[in-house]
RNA sequence: GGACCUAUGGUGUAGUCCGGUUAACACGCCUCCCUGUCACGGAGGAGAUCAGGGGUUCAAAUCCCCUUGGGUCCGCCA
């Protein structure tokens, strides 16, 4: 006998058929009992009455959250037994067969309880449970079908998904590494990619043409809120042959495309999206992710924005990887990212006046994707390396994107929505832990591997590294 | 690196400011009753060294100090 899905049982009044799945809740009466069954497909009444001695007795012993497989009949409700909540409400499930194919023991928190939740560290410890929790489910379901539909929609605009290596090299953009140890070349090391940016551009220069990628990205930066610790993915795009123009129309449209079709219930709050210049963001609104919702307390509402024309270069005032060169100046986005054509002789006399073709997008206050056209002439990025201050050796680093700059180099450009973020302010969620299936904790600890580890002495010795006893 | 908040049965909270009876409530758990419940209902029960350590006091969940765990923010995040 094939097992069906629950909410596959609307169209199977009178058989006899067989489902399987979680016991969510139990009403023990009694000559009848009451199982709630949870599947991945929605939840379904099943009756049991005390006629069938055998499956009674053991409906009375099961406990919540058990694995079960039920066989019975499905039958129509009448009347007042009709719940019109539940999509399954008119039907009914009357067993004759119960297996218990996996006892649980009672949960550490509520399963079927929203309002009271159980705290964050109980929470990731158990995830498994935690993620049987109905919001959590939908919410993973809605990134699965937003994935499909970002890969679906840039695969038909001819867009190739190209993966880029995991394993890559160490260079001086923005965050902090996650560093690997190389055990063939020992004592050097790899980096995991902050962001596919040098990759996306050498696959422009490689003539691809039109790029995207679901890219995990890492920062070994604290967490927040808004921002997981150590990893995220970023929906990476990079065309060649483009205006800033292209680059925001086609997000435009594949967003709202999205939108209209995963979240219904959503209304954008104004069509076509404002853009704002930078200077004009921060004199109106004091930040460059205004939240521009007409009415906040709407939940379904979206305010997204552009901000563009941002200054190319910032104040280098922090202590960063820019420590030690002086007064010079920073990227405010990136180290690749054009100066906008007019502004080019600025750039020797008064680089602080110098403005981009940077663009972010915003939601509700959120930065949920930034990007810009990039620099395709190896002499504007030489000018660049010298502006922010990079020493020969800073510049040595790079020396392999400023050699394929001598090979032809589309002029390009491109944008990278982070995935989480984007997903969390459509949704309204507090926390990007809400969209993540196996969130570290803000200390960048997972409760349930109990991850990260020691490792033993023989793991580091094969590395050649030993650990500093301190 | 810094600041703030926080820790009370399995879970969520009240009690802490203003020290004083058996630490309260809801959910969950266990036993019993109930043939249409769907947040089932009813009766009863078990379950907490009040995060850990030290101090003040006749007396500490409550006041003070330290430690640890958790969360949020600043720094940081091209």
């Amino acid at each position: 006998m094939q097992r069906i899905l629950s909410s596959q049982t609307i169209k199977s009044v009178s058989r006899i058929v067989t489902v399987a799945g979680w016991v969510e809740k139990i009403r023990i009466l009694s000559q009848i009992i009451f199982i709630n069954l949870r599947d991945i497909s929605g939840h379904l009444q099943i009756v049991f009455l005390n006629d069938q001695a055998e499956p009674f007795a053991k409906a009375k012993s099961v406990k919540p959250e058990s694995v079960i497989q039920v066989t019975g009949q499905v039958v129509e409700r009448i009347g007042k037994n009709i719940n019109p909540k539940q999509t399954t409400g008119r039907i009914d499930l009357i067993a004759r067969n119960l297996v218990i194919l996996c006892p649980s023991f009672t949960p550490p928190f509520e399963i079927d309880n929203e309002t009271r939740q159980a705290s964050e560290e109980l929470r990731l410890k158990y995830r498994y449970l935690d993620l049987r929790h109905e919001r959590m489910r939908q919410n993973l379901i809605l990134r699965s079908e937003m994935m499909w539909f970002l890969r679906d929609w840039l695969h038909g605009r001819g867009f190739a998904e190209i993966q880029t290596p995991i394993l890559s090299k160490s260079t001086p953009e923005g965050a902090r590494d996650y560093l690997v140890p190389s055990r063939l070349q020992k004592g050097k090391f790899f980096a995991l990619p902050q962001s596919p940016q040098q990759y996306k551009q050498l696959l422009m220069v490689a003539g691809f043409e039109k790029y995207f990628q679901i890219a995990p990205c890492f920062r070994d930066e604290d967490a927040r809120a808004d921002r997981s610790p150590g990893e995220f993915y970023q929906l990476d795009i990079e065309m060649a042959f483009i205006s800033q123009d292209d680059i925001l129309k086609l997000v435009e449209e594949m967003v709202t495309a999205l939108v209209k079709k995963l979240f219904p219930n959503k209304r954008l709050s104004q069509e076509p999206w404002p853009r704002l210049k930078h200077a004009e963001a921060m004199e109106k609104y004091g930040t460059d992710k205004p939240d521009l919702r007409k009415n906040r307390d709407n939940k379904d509402e979206l305010a997204f924005a552009w901000i563009v024309d941002f200054p190319l270069f910032t104040k280098q005032t922090k202590e960063d990887f820019f420590h030690g060169a002086g007064d010079k100046l920073a990227p405010s986005h990136h180290m690749f990212t054009a100066p906008k054509e007019e502004d080019l002789p600025l750039l020797d006399t008064a680089p602080e006046k110098v403005h981009s073709y940077q663009h972010d997008l915003v939601l509700n206050g959120f930065e949920v994707g930034g990007g810009s056209i990039r620099i395709h002439q190896a002499e504007i990025q030489e000018k660049v390396f010298d502006i922010i201050g990079f020493t020969k050796d800073q510049k040595k680093q790079f020396k392999h994107l400023l050699t394929a700059f001598q090979y032809g180099v589309p002029p390009h450009g491109g944008i990278a929505p982070g995935i989480e973020r984007l997903l969390m302010a459509i949704l309204g969620e507090k926390n990007l832990k809400e969209v993540i299936a196996f969130p570290l904790t803000s200390e960048g600890r997972d409760p349930m591997m109990d991850s990260p580890t020691k490792v033993t002495p023989a793991q580091l010795r094969d590395l050649g590294l030993r650990v500093d006893k301190g």
